[in-house]
DNA sequence: TTGAAAGCGCTAACAA
DNA sequence: TTGTTAGCGCTTTCAA
């Protein structure tokens, strides 16, 4: 067992109890570094004996860069940036790096002051997570510290959104909105549904409007025409997919499907519908996106687009490390998941049908 | 629009442009000092015309303290750190603390190693949340480096677990495990049953004790018999509850209700149920406890016991800035919080009731 | 293979 | 009110 250990032990304090020089602690505590066994035994004994720990920032200081990576996310307790967190800090742990982890709560400007704050901390990689809104004077702030973090030593990693353009230097880990939108609609499309609704948001933030995309480009290649009064868009959230639907029942629901833009957003959805004792499939079919947990918890199992989060957070933190070379961009694949919440509109399938299921 | 900031911008690259002392510099970056007003504006300018970003980790050497502290949670991804950890992060937000998070995986030497990681980066203050095993080796490691960070100027935060005793210079913040399960242990006798299941783990971790603790205490107090076959002990999750009521039913179930001590474990008591076709709370009644978001996507809704998990996180945080006098440990409080899956017991209503309702 | 010493960027006496 | 300067704990040439 070691020594109970003293207060602010250094590596001169250990130098001096293993009679060497501090250059020479340095070295057996950097590892690769020739240092003769003996004289690194007597170190190593010494490090235990006095239970030193090494001062990061000192050595940040020294070596002028870090091993900790910077996260932003909008709230660390939302499944969705939980579980890229989880992959980051996976990944990073491997890689020998600490994470510090910081909330935005959705704020662009907050976001632009947390990786000023990120830059001060050195961190060698900052992470930005989740959806990006589309504004082109907050695009040109953040290329700003995308340079002056590269000119700095570090790395601006955007995960899940897309790229700052005008050349700035940042690396990017991304999944395809659109494709998975495009497979979900096709899938309620191919069920026979006609009249789909789209519910999600915030207005111009890139998750939602790439999937928005896919959503349309499915209804346009199956002939389907658009309908504004079938989009909805507002937020990312289960109070707001539960009023739009809520909505949408009390006028004569006019659709026979909902495509949520993303699974809290069904989740609303599932509340509405419960409420105004509309079933689900039978008399509404309901799709999501995500598929984080709960997507198996809600009853009917919701079909969903798995997008493989934890895989995005692993890459968005291989990506601080990357040399050059190997920092290629990433993408990271979607898939559908069918489950139990969609079935055939009501209007396509033949009546007698309906009634003696209901009898 | 601030200057594109160059690479490593310095004190002394500010103090130069603003032609002053880096004293000065560092004086108006630290804000409570004297520094004449046109000064202060010249080196205000000069920051913005640089894009200077103070280095903390030099700072951090300096005054030999850091403005970051840590904390270990078991998996980011899993809702009740999830939100423990938004309070961290939001209360650190507003106190100007940064936070380092890391993951256990559940396991007590990885936690040992986290705590002298984040040691090693001089974080003031490292919070440990959740239940701890018990284990005399281990408390006692512990408590060797709750003294260390003591020494070196930190604390240890314990929040959701036991104090280590023996005097370790520790602060907390828990809340009533014990009580919580007494009172929905209660709740369930109240409705009639008398033959609760115990569904939770692992064997030797703190929360699982104190709740087992509670759901013993309430049977007493009813003069119902402690019965050893009704008491599984695994694991905190679905899976494991999952598992064991499969088992029950299959062997014919003796129990009229089960108590999750969580409420993943109760999701795993739903899947089982519902497999076997068994109706909840019909045929069997379900609580559990902790209630994170999962218990009201459950139908029907969980009925559980309510943590202030974010509150929790929150005054974790602040016991790592708070000077001895009002660093009083804290307890915050539980709540029952009724909703639908208990019921009487079939045994205990008349059979009139049960027909008549089922027709 | 090891040591001496000059920094890394900032703070905080101590002077002025 | 401002400047000078000696560290904070570690790394890393450059010599030996």
């Amino acid at each position: 067992m070691p020594a109970a250990p003293r207060a602010g032990v250094t590596l001169a304090d250990v130098a001096a109890a293993a009679q060497v020089s501090t250059a020479t602690v340095s070295r057996v505590l950097s590892g690769n570094y020739p240092v003769a066994a003996r004289t690194r035994a007597r170190v190593t004994q010494a490090v235990a004996d006095l239970g030193y720990v090494m001062n990061v920032n000192a050595r940040a200081l020294a070596r002028s860069r870090t091993s900790t990576i910077g996260i932003v996310v909008q709230d660390v307790a939302e499944p969705f940036f939980g579980h890229i967190a989880r992959g980051v800090e996976r990944r990073a742990a491997e890689l020998g790096l600490a994470c510090l982890i910081m909330a935005s709560r959705g704020s662009k400007e907050r976001e632009l002051e947390l990786v000023d704050l990120l830059r001060s901390y050195r961190a060698g990689g900052v992470i930005l997570v989740g959806g990006a809104t589309d504004d082109r004077g907050y695009r040109t702030k953040l290329a700003h510290r995308a340079r002056a973090l590269a000119d700095e030593g570090g790395i601006l990693v955007l995960c899940g959104r897309p790229p700052l353009g005008d050349g700035a230097p940042t690396r990017s880990v991304g999944y395809d909105n659109e494709g998975g939108a495009f497979a979900v609609t096709s899938h309620l499309l191919a069920q026979g549904h006609r009249r789909i609704a789209y519910v999600g948001g915030p207005p111009r933030l890139s998750t939602h409007t790439h999937r928005l995309a896919g959503y349309r480009r499915a209804l346009e290649q199956h002939g389907v025409a658009w309908d504004d009064d079938l989009v909805h868009v507002g937020r990312f959230d289960a109070a707001f997919g539960r009023a739009t639907v809520a909505g949408l029942l009390r006028h004569g629901l006019a659709a026979t499907a909902v495509f949520a833009a993303n699974d809290e957003v069904a989740v609303g959805v599932y509340e509405a519908a419960e409420e105004a004792g509309v079933a689900i499939p039978g008399d509404l079919s309901v799709v999501g996106y995500d598929d984080v947990p709960v997507a198996t918890h809600l009853r009917p199992r919701l079909t969903t687009v798995s997008v493989p989060l934890e895989e995005l957070g692993r890459r968005a933190a291989e990506l601080c490390v990357a040399d050059g070379a190997d920092a290629v961009d990433a993408v990271v694949g979607t898939r559908l998941v069918v489950r139990d919440s969609v079935a055939a509109p009501r209007a396509a399938t033949e009546p007698g049908a309906l009634s003696s299921a209901e009898s």
